[in-house]
DNA sequence: TTAAAATTATGATATTTATCATACTATGAC
DNA sequence: GTCATAGTATGATAAATATCATAATTTTAA
């Protein structure tokens, strides 16, 4: 991880709109003077479970997945968030500490805001205050839902949901390289290592999708659509 | 379910602290005089998925159950709440309609808040809406890292875990009448209802708990604690 | 009160998934 | 390049869980 120039580019800042539109101009000015902009490298740790939580984190580029570290071996991926998705929004408002660790699948740039900035400026703008808070709730409904849906399919289910999920949501693409290995796959839909790798092996016996290693090609979408909704 | 006689009683209202601390008196009253208080017998709906989100719902009395009622047949459970836990705090500033249903697990009371009060008092109180985001952050991280917790235990720590949730967090007592049935305990935690039924007759068996039908003791709750922690 | 329906219970069996063992393959360090 | 290491792959087996069948018990409705 390196800290980026830190000018004060909210101008193309993809998620101004978002932070700013209801905001006046001398808040916006203060916190673009404290805003810290980062930048990391695949693999790096963005946020580390147990660290006090010190800034609003959102993600301007990239890719990072949201995991606990657990006591036990198998650690457990909560969400994987593209940009326009808050990094660290799940505790930021109800807790002093992060809850999860959250590290960079792709290489990643994050912006930092000052957290009692934030906070200044839920106080004295309402407006803000709700686009916050709306925001706040769409990304938790959609773990929560997310998390259900998954957990009702069997294995075969929760292979194809999760890829469809890199094609239609990520990469937008049938072609596109996993950003998990084959271990983080299985921490994401909750099953063990040998049997999403078999099960990837399956669905490429029945030709539903190509595998070259961490790429693969989705062949037949339906299909695996009809395996994602009723396996 | 019936409304009760509406008189603004706040003053004896259980969660005027968190709500009315730091809100000005004029506000109070606009909220008072259209606040509505609701009384549910055990098993009625409460709220219905896909209906739309009209008013700002919290529980001031009873115990409730969110759940899916999913296109399949089976439901599944996303939280028992009590009392202090906001009903519908999911999905109140993200959506319009309800992507959950909730029902009285014991007969509740629960106070209706006209929506757009609560956005006005947002709107124009930072301090209410720092209080009211702490509270959403809260409930959305409690469901998260709980089914997370539930996820990565096996059948026995499931059920071991959720006896001691109602013996713990809900009824503080060992002995005490469950508010589900095994069906729906199976529900909560992803399990079947046959399954469940064995693991709780696999507990009496060896001694860790006594069964009355719906009413449960449990009688030693530390070996209860270590398969919930270990299984 | 009685019949019907739902719930609880248990066994037998099938299916799914995890675990263990063993290669093979790719990757990075030296 | 070579070695060590992590990741991918596959088979054999064990364990966990679901499914199916059936019956007893409790609850509900007439």
């Amino acid at each position: 991880m390196k800290e980026a120039p830190n000018k004060c580019d909210c101008e193309k800042c993809d998620v101004r709109e978002m932070f700013y539109k209801n905001v006046e101009a001398q808040y916006i000015e203060i916190v673009c003077n404290t805003k810290i902009e980062k930048a990391f490298k695949k693999g790096d740790m963005i946020i580390e479970e147990g660290k006090p939580i010190e800034s609003f984190i959102y993600l301007k580029s990239g890719l990072v997945k949201l995991f606990k570290q657990g006591e036990d071996v198998k650690g457990q991926i909560i969400i994987i968030a593209k940009p326009f998705d808050f990094v660290n929004l799940l505790s930021v408002f109800s807790d002093t500490n992060y809850n999860y660790s959250v590290t960079a699948l792709e290489d990643s740039v994050t912006c930092h805001l000052d957290l009692d900035h934030i906070k200044n400026m839920i106080r004295t703008n309402g407006e803000f205050a709700l686009s916050i808070m709306k925001k706040i709730s769409k990304v938790s409904d959609t773990i929560i839902l997310e998390s259900l849906t998954i957990r009702k399919k069997n294995i075969h289910g929760r292979v194809a949901y999760i890829l469809l999920f890199f094609a239609n949501q990520i990469y937008e693409d049938s072609y596109f390289e996993l950003p998990l290995n084959r271990r983080e796959i299985a921490e994401f839909i909750g099953k063990t290592t040998e049997n999403v790798i078999r099960t990837l092996s399956e669905f490429r016996r029945d030709g539903l999708i190509k595998i070259f290693g961490k790429s693969i090609e989705i062949i037949d979408k339906e299909k695996l659509q009809q395996v994602s909704d009723f396996g």
